[in-house]
RNA sequence: GGCCCCAUCGUCUAGCCAGGCCUAGGACACCAGGUUUUCAUCCUGGCGACAGGGGUUCGAAUCCCCUUGGGGUCACCA
């Protein structure tokens, strides 16, 4: 490993809404890019859109983020040296930079109203031609500005782009060029006083001492604005490397539209947090071509930003559920029981009380559907069979179909029950009782299925399950006994 | 529409930067077998891609150009 304890990066969310799992990815690269080579991971709030931003998001992003398996440096919740980490408590420091720009010349206040800026848009869009600013107060008289200023006039500060082109070697996309025409004279700070986020970020990002920036690729078009901002200030800019984005499987930026977009809303559906982040790590990195499970310090060994794809990654969600189950199987019974829990009870099959007076009957249970889960939420579904009533035992049609398949399925089974109701009644081994039931449709050359199917029907409702006499065992002897003697009537 | 980015199986990707080892590898999904009392797991096999066209070169998935296609972005949001 490589050790570079200059290396700074940070994850910068917006505490306007729930962490989306494509921050998470970015949040994790920048993570392990630092972790890998012993430099500092930091964390920012960019709550400068005061309307939009709330302490509960930023509360539910860092404890999200925790939660994954990251840590940070500095932050807002543990400080640092570098601090304040919100945006919102470092306004005098924009106020202190703006006017230094704006001494400087590299920027200049604006008097443009709102309908002013949204007539010429239109007027713009209608003529076909780019909508921009037309640079109307870029060289105002000093006196008038003055005046206007002192009469109290609203004024934004806008930030003067030279004449020339801006370039920077990206970290995953190499060269990249931006003509100054193209970028607007855009806005840094409102006329209200509080800075944009572009103006923003770079005075965080030079008073934070970043040296890397790892963000998505929607970041590039802003990437030649924060860069005229740093040679405005006369500093050197930061590494950018942009990564892709993680698209829906409509081939658009991951939205609501197509599927779920929080972090959050994945670990509500029970996938174990080791397979999210196995499967953030995919989208866009590959530990060796050939590997595709493997844990987070994996990647902290072999993370190399240089090494993610430039192409946008569709978030596959058969892989990811596949990737869910990779992960829940590996775990310890316990371990399992307490992740699956919460599902129980919200099945409202379970009650809070009964995870605990009935914990080994559920644990017996859950042994039994272990190799059938993906996500932890689908336990009280393939459960089904064991909670239902024993009278009125739902009988699927893939189940019923299997039972009709073999001849006289009705004169087997219950030839099959009286055989079998003296055994359970003596309490016989699950084992012994298993090789006898073999044994017995042995003798009368009968093939398995032709029990088998119509007794697991009977006593599940269901065309697939696990053994037959773990089910009994589980369900008791009992219970097992009411379910066949009515299936003799109700199954048809 | 302007600008920017991108382009290997349906999907995630390896290979590309340092051309030959690529009759392009792995994984998910799908299909077919095997195992099993069934389902799942597991095992085996199959299907399946270098977007198109020009160059450069003895040789191109790999380098260059064009076309096409897709995406991102164009706020007193972040």
């Amino acid at each position: 490993m490589t050790r570079n304890d200059d290396i700074r990066v940070r994850y910068a969310p917006s505490p306007t809404g729930k962490q989306h799992i494509g921050g998470a990815r970015t949040a994790l690269f920048n993570w392990a890019y630092a972790r890998r080579h012993g430099g500092k991971f930091l964390l920012r709030i960019e709550d400068t859109d005061e309307g939009r931003s709330t302490r509960e998001y930023e509360t539910a992003i860092l404890e999200g983020l925790a939660w994954l398996g990251l840590d940070w440096d500095e932050g807002p919740d543990i400080g640092g040296p570098h601090g304040p980490y919100r945006q919102s408590e470092r306004y005098a420091r924009y106020t202190e930079m703006a006017q230094l720009l704006e001494a400087k010349g590299a920027a200049y206040r604006c008097f443009c109203t709102t309908e002013r800026l949204d007539q010429l848009r239109e007027a713009q869009e209608k003529n076909k031609e780019k909508p921009a600013y037309d640079g109307k107060c870029r060289d105002l008289q000093p006196a008038e500005r003055a005046t206007r200023l002192a009469a109290g006039e609203p004024a934004v500060l806008r930030f003067k782009v030279p004449a020339g082109a801006t370039s920077f070697t990206d970290l995953i996309r190499g060269e990249v060029v931006f003509q100054n025409k193209e970028v607007d004279d855009w806005v840094m700070v409102r006329a209200d006083g509080t800075p944009i986020y572009n103006f923003a970020v770079v005075c965080d990002d030079v008073d934070m001492r970043i040296t890397h920036v790892l963000r998505g690729e929607e970041h590039l078009t802003n990437t030649p604005k924060q860069i005229l901002l740093y040679q405005a200030l006369g500093l050197a800019f930061p590494t950018f490397g942009h990564l892709p984005l993680m698209l829906g499987t409509d081939g658009k930026k991951l939205s609501k539209r197509t599927g779920d977009t929080a972090l959050q809303d994945y670990r509500d559906k029970g996938y174990p947090k080791k397979a999210i982040v196995n499967f953030l790590c995919l989208q866009g990195w590959a530990l060796d071509g050939k590997t595709e499970v493997f844990g987070i310090d994996e990647l902290v060994r072999n993370f190399d930003p240089t090494q993610v794809s430039k192409a946008g990654a569709v978030f596959d969600l058969d892989k990811f559920r596949w990737l869910a189950g990779e992960y829940l199987r590996k775990e310890p019974l316990e371990e399992l029981f307490e992740h699956c829990a919460p599902y129980l009870v919200a099945s409202g099959r379970v009650g809070r009380e009964e995870l605990v007076t009935r914990r080994a009957w559920l644990l017996q249970a859950l042994a039994l559907e272990k190799d059938r889960l993906h996500i932890y939420s689908e336990l009280p579904e393939r459960l089904t069979w064991a909670f239902a009533e024993d009278r009125a035992v739902v009988y699927s049609e893939a189940a019923l179909i299997n039972v009709r398949k073999q001849t006289d399925w009705k004169g087997t089974l219950s030839a099959y029950l009286e055989w079998l109701r003296p055994k359970l009644s003596d309490r016989v081994a699950k084992d012994a009782l298993r090789d006898a039931t073999k044994a017995w449709v042995a003798e009368r050359k009968l093939k398995m299925p032709a029990l088998f199917q119509p007794l697991r029907c009977a006593l599940t409702g269901e065309a697939g399950g696990p053994d037959l006499f773990d089910s009994i065992e589980l369900i008791g002897a009992e219970r097992a006994l009411v379910r066949l003697e009515t299936a003799l009537v109700r199954m048809a």
